[in-house]
DNA sequence: GGACGCGTAGGATAGTCGTCCTAAAAATAA
DNA sequence: TTATTTTTAGGACGACTATCCTACGCGTCC
């Protein structure tokens, strides 16, 4: 019961909190409700409400950064840790259904707040985006790795958003499948004009070797 | 200077402020601010702040719905039509830049606040889906108009979000493009099994005539 | 034992929120 | 003109907000 575990506690009921309601909606009362904490305790380990949405960005980083880590260890194939990617809106669709994306969906509110904690939740997005880039380089696309990495963060994110709007059974699952889909096709499609000494890296299944 | 003239004013004003500030953070105030009126007057046009948010609903609805037949009205091919939606992005880049799609991020923060009008949010959705599986139907894609209307919406929603995070240069030309590459490839490939007695209606450009 | 500091509780404060009331002004009708 | 309705201004109300302060419980060390 030591002020660590209070503080994290505070911190995943704001993150749950900042998820379900939005940030703005979500008052201290809110949160210390959810912890069951007096409310005026908040002063000893936050001074403003901001310092709690940092706190919750940090953490939020910290465990993607984690997540996607933990891709590139358990595979060693480029295009399974993006199916991996990809599949996140399967894994959590309910939560999608009801609440969207966290990540997009906080960035949206604190972009219209003019919130000084913006860019920070934009580096959520940015996190996914080198990550999504790096597999990308890695089947041979560098050339274009970035903006495929945009391509398909827009599409996921644009899911999310009518997920949530229409709520529908088959509408995520039908657009995942578009999303592997695009994904083979990339795979088995020769890159664009490359750079000079461009992509080396292409991928190769099992024993085939890896580099060309 | 009549009540309409007051009215319509409010409206007017409590819709841009709900675009680029959000619905629940938008005040009272600051819409009496924006019109220069008083605090109080409001009362006699409006009981609620909710009803304003329907009010300044409907009218984008009637807005939208107006866009639309406007576009039916001014060219035969479906397909053009639907180029302007897609163009959407790029004429209303700046706005989006800074505030993200209005249709998008209303619906996303009325969903959150479980909000009673969020089904008249995502009606603005609806009408852009009826409307684009319209044109794909036209297009002789009537056994999957509606998943490429929900696919295309997401694509542009997608595109908004992201946009919204980074605001960078080609982002929103690049997919452009892209989408502009599907909607060519969706119009020279044929369609997917149909239904018996399926898509007759296939458009074909300017001198034969219409329909089959 | 007493002194100290970390963690907590609960209330006070100043301000804003949506809502509502009342009276004056403006417009319209007689 | 007078009478009546429509529209407006300005403030009052209670509830809520983020923030801050102060006092209390409680384990640790002298």
């Amino acid at each position: 019961m030591g002020s660590k575990a209070t503080r994290q506690q505070i911190v995943d009921a704001a993150d749950l909190l900042f998820y379900h309601q939005g940030y703005a909606p979500t008052s201290f009362s809110d949160i210390a409700a959810a912890v069951q904490i007096s409310r005026g305790n908040f002063y000893y380990h936050f001074k403003t409400k901001d310092q709690i949405l940092d706190a919750v960005i940090a953490a939020r980083l910290a465990k993607t950064e984690q997540m996607l880590a933990g891709w590139e260890s358990h595979t060693e194939d480029p295009a399974a840790r993006i199916r991996s990617f990809i599949d996140i809106l399967i894994r959590n669709r309910s939560d999608i259904e009801r609440f969207g994306c966290p990540v997009g969906t906080l960035s949206a509110e604190l972009a219209k707040l003019d919130h000084a904690s913006q860019a920070e939740a934009v580096a959520l997005f940015t996190l996914f985006r080198s990550w999504l880039a790096r597999q990308f380089t890695l089947l041979g696309r560098s050339a274009d790795a970035d903006a495929l990495a945009l391509h398909l963060l827009a599409r996921s994110q644009g899911v999310a958003t009518l997920a949530n709007a229409f709520a529908e059974d088959s509408f995520i699952s039908h657009e995942v499948g578009l999303m592997h889909a695009w994904l083979s096709e990339i795979i088995n499609t020769p890159p664009p004009e490359t750079a000079p000494g461009g992509p080396r890296l292409k991928w190769r299944p099992a024993a085939s070797g890896g580099r060309q």
